[in-house]
DNA sequence: TTACACCCTAGACCTAACTCCAGGGTCAAG
DNA sequence: CTTGACCCTGGAGTTAGGTCTAGGGTGTAA
């Protein structure tokens, strides 16, 4: 059927292992999916869309916990608790945001001495950003 | 005197651990430290500085082993491969802000959705947000 | 010259988030 | 009704980045 998974086919099109399907479903970040008569775990499309959801808010920082608390598959979870999660969630991120902003600026500066330091002397091995990262980086 | 520290304090200036500062030695993220005749390090205010730059780039997600490339404690490192590693860096930085800031907004969304419900029902338990995360996400 | 906070090393241990393994069962195609 | 790809469980192992412990030495102020 077109909205029907077994495993496999799950994580290859999230882009997670098969372990790791099971795993999240031992955490309770997945609904325990139902089985076939032989034991065979039968996913649906919004799985995959649900480990799509947990990748993306784990490589922007989050871990499992926090993720599950989100999601909490146990228990019916009351508007007012997601909505304060959603509001501290946000606060960290507006921070995160920030100081990205300037690690960038930061980087971005960096690039500049190496690409000037290169032009003036283009098989240069004193880069002057490396001295400057090591000895003095209060900006 | 004003610029030589003991590990204890530089520990605790720059918010981590003394064995954090130490493990960072072993590492060669921190240059090897001199010592008293007694064995005792000695750092100076940069060794500081140094930390709080390795642990703000580890918070915007660079593992130790990228910052250690960067800042090769371990043999001259040319201008040119720093440049590289610089211009890597940023792309990825790049793509990060990018969907941070789509899971930032997709959170904002969300956390509009709760105050709604919750302005409506002022004790619902039923949470519109999860229902939607939980159920389709693929915004 | 003792008190006591502070530092040393080697190596074991910890947590998060997987990943692998053994030993065995399932299922669809032919 | 067999075969080969796929799935099951329980439990051990792995990696990154620390953290802790035992057993012992250091430094300095009173």
């Amino acid at each position: 059927m077109g909205n029907s998974f077994r495993i496999g086919e799950v994580a290859e099109r999230s882009g997670v292992s098969i372990d790791t399907v099971r795993y999240y479903e031992r955490r309770n970040l997945l609904p325990a999916a139902p089985r076939t008569p032989g034991g065979y775990r039968i996913f649906n499309s919004e799985t995959i869309d649900r480990v799509l959801f947990i990748k993306q808010a784990q490589d922007l920082g989050f871990s499992l916990d926090e993720i599950s608390n989100l999601l909490s598959t146990n228990g019916s979870s009351e508007c007012r608790r997601v909505r304060d999660l959603l509001d501290a969630k946000l606060t960290e991120l507006d921070a995160r945001l920030k100081s990205m902003h300037e690690f960038h600026d930061k980087l971005t500066r960096y690039l500049a001495e190496c690409e000037e330091e290169l032009k003036r002397y283009p098989d240069s091995a004193e880069c002057p950003v490396v001295i400057e990262i090591a000895h003095a980086e209060r900006a």
